[in-house]
DNA sequence: ATGACGATTTACT
DNA sequence: GTAAATCGTCATA
C-alpha cells in the first residue's frame, strides 16, 4: 500500500540507486519520495507514482536525440542524481532524474506524484490563476508540468544533485520496492512524432493509483 | 532577425 | 473530442 510517509525522517536515496540503468531506476524510483523545501522553510512532499525513461542518443523521443546538447540540455550530462529541468510549451516545466554513467545523457521523466505533505500549500501554487476551478487531490500533481507548479520547480533548479542538496531531494521510501506485479507498463505520452519510439513500453507506473497523469494503455495484459 | 516547435494543461463544444 | 494559451529555445539566414 501507498501510506503517508513521515517527512523529515527519510534517508537520502544513496547515488548508486541513480547510477543504475535507467528503465531500472525508472521503476525503482515508483514510490520513493520527492522532497521541496522552499526559501520560505515550507516543506512539500510526494511519492513517485509515474515514471518515463529517456534512453538517450538511440532514443527519437529523447531531448538528447543524437547527442544533441545545447545550454537547455546541459545537465543530462551531469552525474547521476542531477535534476534536468526544463521549460516548454511557453509555460511549463517538467523535472527528470539524471541516471546511468556519467557521459551518457539519459534521464526518467517525473510525470506523477502522490502528494502528502502541505496538500494545500500545493493547491495554492496550482490556482494562482484567478478563477480557476479548484484542483481536486488526484490533480495536484497528475502530470509532470503539473507536479513542478505545486512544488515550485523551475529553470532555477536545473542541475541540482537531487543525493546532497536540501531544496530538491529524493529520500528513500520506507516500504520495500514494489514487486513488478504491482507496476504497469505502456507507451511514453506526446511523443507522437518519435516513430517507432512512440510505441516502446517506457512508461511505468503504479498499478491503480489515482494520482497517475492519463488513463492507462497497458502493453501488459 | 525570423519562424517553427514543443516529454502540457485547461477550458470549452 | 478539439483548441487555445504562450514563449524559451534552436535552426536557418
Amino acid at each position: 500500500m501507498l501510506l503517508p510517509e513521515p517527512l523529515g525522517e527519510l534517508p537520502r536515496l544513496p547515488r548508486a540507486f541513480c547510477q543504475r540503468d535507467t528503465v531500472t531506476v525508472a521503476r525503482a524510483l515508483l514510490g520513493q519520495c520527492l522532497v521541496r523545501l522552499l526559501p520560505d522553510g515550507t516543506q512539500l512532499a510526494g511519492r513517485i507514482v509515474e515514471t518515463e525513461a529517456y534512453l538517450g542518443p538511440e532514443d527519437r523521443a529523447a531531448h538528447t536525440y543524437n547527442n544533441h546538447r545545447s545550454p537547455r540540455n546541459d545537465s543530462m550530462w551531469q552525474q547521476a542524481g542531477t535534476a534536468y529541468v526544463y521549460f516548454t510549451y511557453g509555460m511549463h516545466h517538467c523535472m527528470n532524474v539524471v541516471t546511468g554513467d556519467e557521459q551518457t545523457p539519459q534521464a526518467v521523466l517525473i510525470r506523477a506524484l502522490q502528494p502528502f505533505y502541505h496538500l494545500e500549500a500545493m493547491r495554492l501554487r496550482r490556482q494562482m490563476k484567478p478563477g480557476k476551478t479548484i484542483p481536486r487531490d488526484t490533480d495536484l500533481c497528475s502530470g509532470p508540468a503539473k507536479l513542478c507548479q505545486a512544488l515550485s520547480i523551475d529553470r532555477d533548479l536545473d542541475g541540482t544533485d537531487l543525493i546532497t542538496s536540501d531544496a530538491l531531494r529524493l529520500e528513500q521510501a520506507r516500504s520495500r520496492a514494489l514487486p513488478a506485479s504491482r507496476i504497469a507498463v505502456g507507451p511514453r505520452i506526446g511523443i507522437a512524432s518519435s516513430g517507432d519510439w512512440a510505441h516502446k513500453p517506457l512508461r511505468f507506473a503504479v498499478r491503480n493509483n489515482p494520482h497517475v497523469s492519463k488513463p492507462w494503455v497497458f502493453t501488459d495484459p
